[in-house]
DNA sequence: TTCACTTTTGGGAGCGGTTCCAATATCTAT
DNA sequence: ATAGATATTGGAACCGCTCCCAAAAGTGAA
């Protein structure tokens, strides 16, 4: 079924049958009703291919994604799934894991695909020239490329600073900071905040660092060994809540009460949270709202609108049952 | 640049550089470099729209979920967007939440985008007639949806059934089933199970039920007044590992001990259990096998290749800590 | 050199829409 | 009734690629 057996139903030109279709361009009453009858009749679906080879755009919005095991990305995901599909956008989603040529990779297939535009969600610090990548508008999401890539980021630094704050309020005097990556502009910001903010302690502290390959294989062995060989920490921020969730559960095999004898502090604000004992206090980001800004501001861009090309959003810390304060 | 501009820079004909693009056809050594040279020095990227619109095929692929929250389905989505890239499709990610209307919308987008297949995770019930798709090859997971469509699950008669005995085994007496929807096949399957592995028992058994939306905002306070108007349970197949994380966390509440005084089974084997003390006891499903086999059974469907309308994977139980055996 | 056969090539008609343009129909005011 | 303006219509070119087909070029044996 085609525009041209459509046309012929319903008795007349097919210029007319696509006037009716893209709503552009007049119609009689007469005609038009007798093109709805026919497509009615038929089942016909327009081809969008042949649509979009006329038109310049597609209406197809790529989503990079480092990995969606982690629950925030489906979160996310789910947001700008959402925001794009009321607008009439779709999305392709590509999984990049953590690697540069992946995510290269994934552009290249994106602008062969011609998508309108494209979400990074977390792109390595590999990632600083997008420039030939013309066809799509992209922006960034958890991370700063350059100045004239559009970027959406809770805002880290202060997250990184509120941890360490809330940790020294709870007058934590040994003070642990672990996280999985350095690679992302997320864990840079974090870490800066972090340190800012030890700085400013009018006690004197000992700051721990331990920075590895945590995921779950790994993680627990090293985390462990860790605490082994240093027992006197008293205070640990997790770059993320699965990393704290790890810490919570050595804690409890290792008998180290929490939060009597160690504070935890997490990142991300997992969904999963209250539904485990003892709750992680943790730093929220405002996923929702980073989704959102992001799918809005991608397809402002797509239609050459003024869009702000720094967005940092506000975090918060939330007090659970792992610290005191 | 289009195909007629590469065909003059490289002084051939644009049927030519087609030969050269799409590999079939005979092409002169000469005439080929001729062409690989002008591509490499103008950037050209076929239109693959264009290209589409002749051949029949998009190597397009739908996904249709309900949520991507439950960390099963973005597992899943991984393993099938791997598996479809290796042969060169690309991904639609649909989310439609739990309602049908949403689910025929989507399919009917994908059906309208010309998608070569779709694959339908964990489909309600109220699909029951897909035969208005015809453009596109439809397989579903985890549900039957009817003999002409394929599927691809895990056990979860079985999985059921194993709970149950499993629970038996643990010497409960007066056991809860704990779920959150009627209206998947999954849940329906796996009640069946459990219900024919209850029925076997020897001694007498109290069997409980408690099915309800137990999403995370209500979940809490219906689970703790279900407790606390049944004292006597003693052992608590949930759903889901979700589900089952809150049993524990109002088991905690109450100081009931685990697995002393209750056991528990959760459904899943999220990837979050070994994070958590206690860890949870449940039931494995090979996620990736069925991501996998999903990926591969709807692109041999496509290609018109035989396959097994009927799919079923197994399930084991998984003993941690929440049970003694 | 010539003929028969194979390889390579370019022209042109689609694929299914959109859109420009000129032609025709309809309407309004005189 | 008629000029002039406006609304509606169909024809045809075009978007960028594929693929059929016939022509041209190349090959080898007689």
């Amino acid at each position: 079924m085609n525009i041209s057996e459509i046309a012929e139903l319903a008795g007349v030109s097919k210029s007319t049958v696509s006037r009716v279709l893209s709503k552009n361009g007049s119609v009689s009453v007469k005609s038009k009703e007798k093109v709805l009858k026919a497509i009615q009749d038929s089942n016909y679906r327009p081809n969008p291919y042949a649509r979009i080879l006329n038109k310049k755009s597609t209406n197809l919005l790529g989503v990079i994604v480092p990995d969606i095991a982690n629950p925030y990305f489906p979160q996310m995901i789910q947001e700008i799934e959402h925001e794009a599909n009321i607008r009439n956008y779709k999305i392709i989603l590509c999984i990049s894991g953590t690697t540069a040529e992946s995510e290269f990779e994934y552009l290249d297939m994106l602008e062969n695909m011609c998508v309108d535009g494209t979400i990074l969600l977390c792109p390595t610090a590999h990632i600083t020239d997008l420039s030939a990548y013309e066809r799509q508008s992209i922006i960034s999401v958890d991370a700063v490329i350059n100045e004239n890539i559009p970027s959406i980021c809770s805002d880290f630094y202060k997250g990184g600073y509120l941890a360490a704050s809330k940790l020294l309020e709870n007058n934590c005097k040994n003070i642990l900071h672990i996280s999985g990556h350095n690679y992302f502009y997320a864990n840079i910001k974090r870490r800066q905040g972090f340190e800012a903010a030890i700085s400013t302690a009018m006690d004197s502290i000992n700051k721990y660092d331990l920075l590895s390959d945590l995921s779950m294989s790994k993680g627990f062995k090293i985390i462990r060994e860790y605490f082994a060989a240093h027992p006197n920490v008293d205070g640990v921020f997790a770059d993320n809540d699965s990393i704290a969730f790890m810490v919570l559960r050595i804690l409890n095999e290792l008998h180290i009460r929490v939060p009597d004898q160690i504070k935890v502090i997490g990142y991300d604000d997992n969904f999963m949270i209250p539904m485990v004992y003892p709750a992680l206090s943790t730093i929220h980001q405002p996923i929702s709202e980073v989704g959102r800004l992001a799918a809005i501001t991608v397809i402002n861009m797509i239609n050459r609108q003024k869009v702000n090309h720094v967005n940092i959003l506000d975090v918060a810390y939330i007090k659970r049952e792992t610290t005191l304060l």
